[in-house]
Formats: structure tokens, C-alpha cells, sequence
DNA sequence: ATAAACCCTGTACCTTACTTTAGAGTCAAT
DNA sequence: ATTGACTCTAAAGTAAGGTACAGGGTTTAT
């Protein structure tokens, strides 16, 4: 038998399998074949794609985006430069975040590097520049 | 007078000045003083306070990370040992963030390149390849 | 053959981050 | 002095992304 169960997935994947009903709704999942009894029976790359769409959020996309996203990714048949123009638009979005998180970050290692690291009081010469950026 | 009302502050920050008050509910702004008829009168940094919100939800952070890394910020006074702490760990959160982005940016360069961009049909012999990560 | 463990549907509920509404007071300009 | 733009509070509503029942059928392991 080469078919999962709600169960099955939902356990491989990391997620409850209200989950896998819910991004069924949604249409992140496309509706899998029922047995005799109406079980669900999921071909096995659905951990997979349940995977991408848990990794998509982690890194803040939305259900919504991480739709249209599976949609490049696993739909073949829309027209070719349409496709390349969401992928464009998609790599802008994605490189704008890594920037600003990058921003971020050198904000936050200058602001460990500055403290002592002992010493109860404010050990932080830097917060009075940090407050105003 | 040296003092912001809430229209003031939102617009220069661009958000509702219901949001400032939410803010404020929730711990992300002090509570400002207070007029005679009971107006709230914000000093000019609040704007620089909700922009640093604003950014910081961009690129993924909760209002509650926000609320932490505001603390860290502006409040002066937590034992140092722990400032660092926090921050560290804030550091490797936002460096895996970046890391995870940055994987799926490669991949949607990838996806980009690989399509010619003309023609109707399925453009993309990477599909899948991407379908089996 | 019967209980434990699983699946189904549908609906209700939860958290986050706001937004909207209702009802009332205040201030600035004509 | 009164209209329009602004402020207040408290409470309800909204959208996203699930989670948790309730009530009922199914499969499997002993």
C-alpha cells in the first residue's frame, strides 16, 4: 500500500491532522482519494509538501502566499510569463526581509558586543543612541 | 509644546491612533501623560517607537519579540547577564530566519532562470526536481 | 468480540493584531 | 456659538491560522 492515512501524515509531518483537514479547506492540499469507509489516503509526497508549507511560514510567509507559491511550484500549466513575473515579484519580497532582518541583527550584535556581561546596573552605553536610531 | 496628540503621532507613523492605544494596552508604548480633558500628549520618540514596531513586524516578529526587544531597548535596569542572554538568542533566531530565507530565495532563482519565459505550457523542467525538495 | 485507537463531519472556540462602533466630551475656526 | 474635526472609553467585530469538541462510524489487536 503505497497511500497514508490522515494519522500517518499529520505524524510525519509535525502537524495535527485538523491541520491537514484545515489546508484541505484552504487548498493547500489538493483532495486526496477516499477508501470504502471515506478515510482519507494521501499519496506520500503530501509530507512533503506539508513540510514546504510549515518551512514557508517559519520564514513569515502567509498561507496565502505559500498557496500561490505550491501553486508555481507543483502546477504546471500556467502561462510561462506569468509565472516568471510572481517568481520576480516573490525573490523581491523574500530579499527585502533577509535585509531588514540583517539590519536587525547588526542592531542586536552591537548591543551584545557592548555589554560587559556583568554587573547589575544599566551596562548598556549604547541604548541612548539606540533610542534614537 | 514639545508634547504629540494621537492624531499627531499616527499620522507621522503611519498607523490608527486606536493602534497606539492598543499598543499601549498591550505594553508596547508607556503610558503618556495627560492633558487636562484627559488627551494623551506623547513625547516626539513614540513615532520612532511605533516606526521601530512597524519594521520589526515586517520582517517577522511578534508584538511579543517586539515587546522583549523594546525592552531591551529602551528599559535600562535588568541585570546585564540577562540583557545578554536575550539578546544572544534573539541574535540566533533572526540569523535562522535569515538562513531559512535565504534558501528559499535560492530556489526561487532557480525556478526563475530555469524559465525561458515565453510559450504556454509548463516552462519549468525543474518543477520536479522542486517536488522531491 | 470487544475495547482501544483511529477516522469522519460539522461547529465552536482560541490567539494575534488590529479595526469598528457607539456614545460622549473637547477644541479650532468661522 | 455652533459646526466639524479631534479625542476619550469600552466593547464588539474581523481575518488568519489553527485547535478542540461532539457525536458517530471503522480497524486492529488481543
Amino acid at each position: 500500500m503505497t497511500t497514508l492515512k490522515s494519522g500517518d501524515v499529520a505524524k510525519k509531518a509535525g502537524v495535527h491532522s485538523e491541520t491537514l483537514r484545515y489546508y484541505e479547506r484552504e487548498g493547500l492540499l489538493p483532495t486526496p482519494e477516499r477508501s470504502e469507509a471515506a478515510y482519507r489516503l494521501y499519496p506520500p509526497e503530501t509530507v512533503d509538501r506539508v513540510l514546504f508549507i510549515k518551512r514557508a511560514q517559519d520564514i513569515g510567509f502567509t498561507l496565502k502566499e505559500i498557496r500561490q507559491l505550491l501553486h508555481l511550484k507543483f502546477d504546471v500549466g500556467e502561462p510561462c510569463a506569468e509565472i516568471k513575473h510572481m517568481t520576480a515579484d516573490k525573490i523581491a519580497v523574500v530579499d527585502e526581509k533577509i535585509q531588514l532582518l540583517q539590519v536587525m541583527k547588526t542592531m542586536l550584535i552591537e548591543l551584545h558586543d557592548a555589554c560587559p556581561g556583568e554587573g547589575p546596573a544599566g551596562c548598556c552605553p549604547i541604548l541612548h543612541h539606540l533610542n534614537d536610531d
